[in-house]
DNA sequence: TACTAGATCGGCT
DNA sequence: GCCGATCTAGTAG
């Protein structure tokens, strides 16, 4: 079942930690690849400083002052591609950024991304996507995708393993200088 | 295994 | 012009 778009209009925080678990699907040209998300961060409205849209809305971030349900895709570093499902109602910047993914299906896909090539060893797996900018190579998310319906088929996201409160273990956001007081990172330890 | 630096560019101050 | 919600390769220990 495809998470409604109710389920991402609820406090962040809520949907963040039940987002471990589920399925992320992407599908390309009628192929679908995809697998579980093990690790989420929360970036929640304008007073928190490490947000995007602390210091206010900017083409950049607008769309996470949209509806919820939709991704905000954004550059980071020159390099690399990060993905954040939005939110909250309309109007509230609000998103949680996907840190990690398990592979499961359409590993072969996600390998020619990554690494151009047919096979990977046994680390280049491990490494496939479990890092925000990794997963969006695998799953070969781009700035395109920015603003797209997670209802709708090409990027989506399914119902699946509900992951027990014990197993889910809560850190400081990573890669930031504010707001690290903040225990908003989730990671599935399974 | 642990740490450091380099790649690279769009968005904002 | 500066710097970032990163990753990888390279060097040192």
């Amino acid at each position: 079942m495809r998470l409604s778009r109710s389920f991402y209009d609820r406090p962040t925080l809520k949907v963040a930690r039940e987002l471990l678990g589920k399925e992320i699907v992407r599908e390309i040209s009628g192929k679908k690849i995809g697998g579980k998300i093990t690790e989420v961060e929360a970036y929640i409205g304008q007073n928190d400083p490490a947000c995007h849209a602390c210091r206010g809305k900017t083409p950049r971030n607008e769309i996470m002052f949209g509806s919820p349900g939709y991704a905000y895709v954004y550059l980071i570093y020159g390099m690399y591609e990060c993905l954040n499902v939005v939110t909250e109602k309309k109007d509230f910047p609000a998103a949680v950024l996907i840190r990690g993914v398990q592979p499961e299906y359409g590993i072969e896909t996600m390998i020619k991304q990554r690494y151009q090539k047919k096979a990977a060893t046994e680390k280049e797996l491990q490494n496939l996507a479990n890092g925000p900018g990794k997963l969006c190579q695998a799953l070969g998310i781009t700035r395109k995708l920015n603003g797209a319906d997670l209802l709708k088929k090409e990027l989506s996201i399914y119902d699946s393993t509900s992951v027990s409160e014990s197993k889910i273990k809560t850190t400081p956001r990573i890669g930031i200088k504010e707001g690290t007081d903040k225990l908003w990172r989730f990671v599935w330890e399974g």
